[in-house]
DNA sequence: AGAAAGTGGAGAATATTCCTCCACTTGTAC
DNA sequence: GTACAAGTGGAGGAATATTCTCCACTTTCT
């Protein structure tokens, strides 16, 4: 493959991204390969469906996941509190919306096992943070990995432009809210 | 009026409140109609435009918000933390999805007067059960009448069914975790 | 320089949604 | 019961949006 050919594979996969986030899974595909900055043949070309790019964004995401509990588990040990708070705040940035917009209607259809399997060792990290964390008191023992990333997917779904201009700090304000009710009682 | 048109035409409101929850705002008119069992013509009839029957389900919703306060004012005295959650758990019910998904988007074109009057009115109406329930410990003082009304939008909005399958206790926990949240720190 | 790899975007094909029209049905007042 | 006003359904044409192919052209790499 050429050198530029996988940057721009990269850069659909990474607009895809932001735009299955930001305005949910069904935004047209040209208007992704527009934001890519490439031809719809370009896209096209890379992803023979709708559901092979968003099996692409999904890895990704997930990937970006794990890296987010990997680092979060190491500096658990020093600070509990501060690699919490700082994985949340890093879930909330990844574009989960993105994920919850699109695997959600793919998984279970036709979802390929490949994405499957990286959702399930996701999850798991996720569970292996949460034991983590757990012994410092910031979550309740009964709050589970699936519970935690749907929480965030939800309150990070696509938002009416209106609301996200009138409320620009209501994504962390529901965050702390989130923070503080997963305590324990 | 005709009595036959009027049932009609509530039940129109009800589908679209119902549809517009469960799957955006962007349902077709058609799916509505099907759903009321009526012809297409006869929501038309009724509705000059989706603008026209949003505006409507919205005050249908707004009505409502307003009843279960003024409820959960009454009961207040004797006991508020069962007003309280009583009262959450209320407006979970009321398809507040709707209102998130077609108000906010028509909030900012061409909102009614109408609309705008009585989503203001809700609002008074939710800060007055704020302010009646804080002194009983229950709430933040710096939590306010939006940023509730828009955790319970959020966390209501149209899910893919095979979240809602799947997961299907997941809005009631979420709840009870922005309950605790919600509580002072 | 030349071959292989890659590109863009016009446009035909398809799908979806909107919305009007009118022959027909239903409620109601008498 | 009958007659008329009120109301109805849904076919179907117009408008719009989305998908996806094709091929003349451009770019990379040796």
């Amino acid at each position: 493959m050429r050198s530029d050919a996988a940057k721009r594979r990269r850069l659909i996969v990474q607009e895809a991204r932001r735009l299955f986030a930001a305005h949910g899974s069904d935004v047209a595909l040209e208007a992704i390969a527009d934001a890519a900055g490439v031809g719809i043949a370009t896209l096209y070309r890379n992803f023979e469906s709708r559901a092979a790019l968003a099996d692409e964004v999904a890895l990704a995401i997930l990937g970006d996941m794990r890296a987010a509990g990997a680092d979060a588990l190491k500096s658990v040990g020093s600070s509990p509190e501060s690699a919490w708070t700082a994985y949340v705040q890093r879930l909330i940035e990844l574009d989960l919306g993105a994920l919850s917009a699109t695997l959600a209607e793919f998984v279970t259809d036709q979802i390929s096992g490949t994405v499957r399997q990286a959702q399930a060792e996701t999850l798991a990290g996720v569970e292996a943070l949460l034991d983590a964390v757990r012994p410092a008191g910031l979550v309740r023992s009964d709050l589970d990995a699936l519970e935690l990333v749907l929480a965030i997917g939800l309150i990070t779904r696509p938002l009416p432009d209106a609301i996200c201009a009138a409320t620009p700090n209501l994504v962390p304000r529901l965050v702390s809210i989130l923070l503080a009710g997963m305590r324990p009682a």
